[in-house]
DNA sequence: GACCAGGCACATC
DNA sequence: GATGTGCATGGT
């Protein structure tokens, strides 16, 4: 069976278990932008505190960020871990924003992806996943995102082996799949759905959608260890 | 109390 | 390029 035809599989399998997530949780792009960085290795429920502190103040907005002294920021990150680290994150990349598009994230969107990605690389604090976040929900750019969900998810069914790098398991979704925006984050989104329910380090696959589907079991080699 | 969460930078081999 | 470590709170 072709890669192709076993990612919409599990797509179809996952959306019709689980139906549309509708990513990102965020009422603006620049909440996904903050948000993007504060969710690094924290649980998004933690993630939620620290952007209802920031809306409290009034401060989810770019120049306000830069207007918070840095100790001050850090109290409002607390919830989300790594609070001194974030707070240095969150204003270089705010200010990364400001310089480059004058804080508008309409205009960082108008930039073209191949052009764009790079610059938010080079940012520190912002490494493949988050840059990618940010460039497929809130610059709506046609990237697949991967997090530690989708590689765990795709290892379990056989797909690929632990050591993929980041964009080599990147390509395996945009090679093989129609490179549409919507079906991109619908797709990231279903994965982190049946990952916190199902994959987690300690499987629970009792209820799983995907329970029996491993890809060296369709292609006919050795099986691996399949999840269930 | 251990384990985990929608990573990343930096050092070292 | 692969591997190891620090960063830190809050839920299960």
């Amino acid at each position: 069976m072709p890669l192709g035809e076993f990612l919409r599989k599990i797509y179809e399998r996952l959306y019709r278990s689980f139906g549309p997530q509708g990513w990102w949780p965020a009422e603006t792009p620049f909440e996904v932008f903050v948000g993007a960085i504060l969710t690094q290795n924290t649980a998004w429920a933690n993630v939620e505190k620290a952007i209802d502190r920031l809306k409290g103040r009034g401060a989810l907005e770019p120049r306000r960020i830069m207007e918070i002294p840095e100790e001050e920021l850090q109290e409002l990150l607390r919830p989300t871990g790594y609070y001194r680290i974030k707070a240095k994150r969150l204003k270089e990349a705010v200010e990364f924003l400001i310089g480059e598009f004058g804080g508008s994230m309409k205009r960082m969107a108008r930039e073209p992806l191949e052009e764009l990605r790079p610059k938010l690389l080079r940012i520190r604090g912002i490494g493949p996943e988050t840059a990618d976040s940010i460039l497929l929900y809130a610059c709506h750019k046609p990237i697949f995102v991967v997090d530690a969900y989708t590689k765990r998810i795709l290892q379990r069914h056989g797909l690929i082996r632990g050591n993929i790098s980041y964009d080599e398991l990147q390509g395996l979704f945009m090679d093989h799949l129609p490179r549409d925006v919507d079906l991109f984050k619908e797709y990231h989104a279903l994965l982190v759905r049946v990952g916190k329910t199902h994959c987690r380090p300690k499987p629970k696959c009792k209820g799983c959608p995907l329970e029996g589907l491993n890809y060296e079991q369709v292609v006919g080699q050795e099986g691996e260890e399949a999840c269930g």
